[in-house]
DNA sequence: ATGAAAGCGCTAACAA
DNA sequence: TTGTTAGCGCTTTCAT
């Protein structure tokens, strides 16, 4: 092995030390020509970029997140992956923090408060410049580390009443209210709202709130069953329309919390002849693909998904090059489409 | 302001320092508490975790970083987050990074192999500890780039011919070609295959082949039409059915590459009365939820998607302690399944 | 426009 | 079991 082996613990990478090396200048040099181009002369840039070709040098990013107490980075909690609506979050999120030069740290909550508050700080150790939440409701511990931390923060999916610092979303007590208003509108007087647990998804409870309301304010019976034990699969749904039906058979519609759940039933009822909307209509939540596709087509909430995460995005981008975010809490809206289902 | 505000460029952030002071120890002390407790005293022990709490101390992942060279940082690099199939694999991974205390860093190719590059290029500089990808197909550069920073790689979704390091998936050439035999078995003989553009997603390139293999050595002529513009979105399914069979009247089965193309086409079947299977069978790809649930129920391959990530997750983990990885190119296998719908 | 020195907060190596 | 020292690779500050 030959020549500079070096005493001390290093990785092997190839070093700033060396690209300035190469290119005559300091290392201070390579940062700005890398960071600032616009800081160094012409030919020390041109020098420097051919000296960074040669070399294969890539830059240490952990590093320079030490020295600079900025890391680039955006940390996002979502409370699933795999539900469709929350990637759509995501990949708006990533499409505004790529073209900004940030990457996303994903973390998954599954629905739980107190994993939520396990990512944020675990997430919180890496220092990331921003971060992105889900809902509205955290624990007291979280609350109080991300105000700590002093990073901007943006909620999302709802309109908070106490925020942390930004928010970006809709509420869904009003698109729960909207839906349901429609739903009388066009002649329902029987409606239930069917969703999983509420107390683990408080979306969910105001959108039930949102259903109930409305149904008090036309002297309506609320028929609210939050009893759906796995609220993100289509199969639920048709297990619940059925039985449903069987025990209140006096029911002319349903309205779901999520189009899944609306899609199942819409499938199971066809299955077994139910008419919809003639015997029973289904209105679901969230316009996914599949309310488009069905047959006959789902009557559904549209609610800007994809959106929310831009905005969320550009608003942590804003608030990090010290650009006044205004207003802090985006209400993005939804939209009631009435479809074939109802 | 009082006492030690400090002269350096201090973050204001708590620091170990100030844990070891209140704990009456040395910071490698509180830095051995925290990251292999039964390497100091009980006592000790209980000391620290004391001084933690009281502090509000939260460890800096950077720093740590930096020092041991070990970010506990995983990358992953999927087409897209927002197709549910590479969500699943997104949410397997993240299950078992989770509880080793590993996080994910995720980045979106947008199916493009220069933008993988990119992304490559840019997570290298993050030091993780390793690196997930999606496919067999890389550029040069990129391949370039990873086997230099000689982090543990997995590949996913396919079986590499000339692997970067390890690999987790499955064969789409033996899956396209197992679901083309059993439909040939099932009576079908002018069957299509329909896809996207095949450069753009070497996967369906390949389950193409296996349907041309199977077609060939049946004696049938291939009808492998790679011309669908969006073949994420269930409507392009439902745009192409029509044509093809105007086109194509003779036509008995049609394979689409995902499941949601195939709904599209069974659902526009249904609008226009074509009988599924009767006048067309119809064949899809993924076993995604909508599969089961669709009438007739789709048939279609499932594919391990959440194994994928959880083996890719596991194996990266396995090399990172040290364990051997073998074999280290994994066949997940997939299934076809018959349902109504072929 | 460029450079020298210092230090970001932590952990590896070695010592006691 | 605990501590001392040095240093991870970069960017800040201050100087030229």
């Amino acid at each position: 092995m030959g020549g500079k082996a070096g005493k001390g613990r290093r990785t092997g990478r190839v070093r700033m030390e060396e690209v300035a090396r190469l290119a005559g200048v300091s290392t201070i040099t390579v940062s700005r020509a890398l960071r600032s181009p616009d800081k160094v002369s012409a030919e020390t840039l041109r020098q420097v970029k051919a000296a960074v070709a040669a070399s294969g040098y890539v830059p240490d990013l952990v590093a320079g997140s030490l020295a600079s107490n900025r890391s680039r980075i955006i940390a996002a909690i979502v409370p699933s992956i795999a539900a469709s609506i929350f990637a759509d979050t995501v990949e708006g999120m990533g499409e505004e923090l790529r073209d900004a030069g940030y990457q996303l740290l994903l973390g998954n909550s599954g629905y739980s408060i107190a994993e939520e508050e396990a990512l944020v700080a675990a997430f919180l150790g890496r220092r990331p410049d921003g971060m992105m939440l889900t809902g509205i409701v955290h624990s007291e511990p979280a609350r109080e580390m991300l105000k700590q931390a002093g990073l901007p923060i943006v909620e999302s999916w709802d309109l908070p009443d106490r925020p942390i610092d930004m928010a970006a979303g809709f509420s869904n007590r009003s698109a729960g209210r909207a839906m349901t208003e429609s739903l009388i509108r066009a002649g329902y007087r029987r409606i239930a709202f069917l969703s999983g647990a509420i107390e683990r998804e408080h979306r969910a409870s105001e959108r039930r709130a949102g259903y109930i309301e409305a149904m008090q304010a036309a002297k309506l019976v609320p028929l609210a069953l939050a009893d759906i034990a796995r609220p993100t699969e289509m199969r639920s749904g048709a297990e619940a329309i059925a039985g449903l039906l069987a025990r209140e058979p006096e029911l002319d519609a349903a309205f779901f919390t999520n189009d899944l759940l609306a899609f199942g039933a819409l499938t199971e009822c066809r299955r077994r002849n139910i008419a919809v909307p003639g015997r029973v209509a289904i209105a679901g939540f969230g316009d996914y693909e599949i309310a488009a596709m069905a047959e006959p087509a789902l009557t559904t909430v549209a609610i800007p998904a994809r959106d929310i995460g831009r905005a969320a995005a550009r608003m942590l981008l804003d608030r990090l090059a010290g650009r006044a975010v205004e207003p802090a809490i985006r209400d993005l809206g939804f939209r009631v489409i009435r479809r074939a289902s109802a």
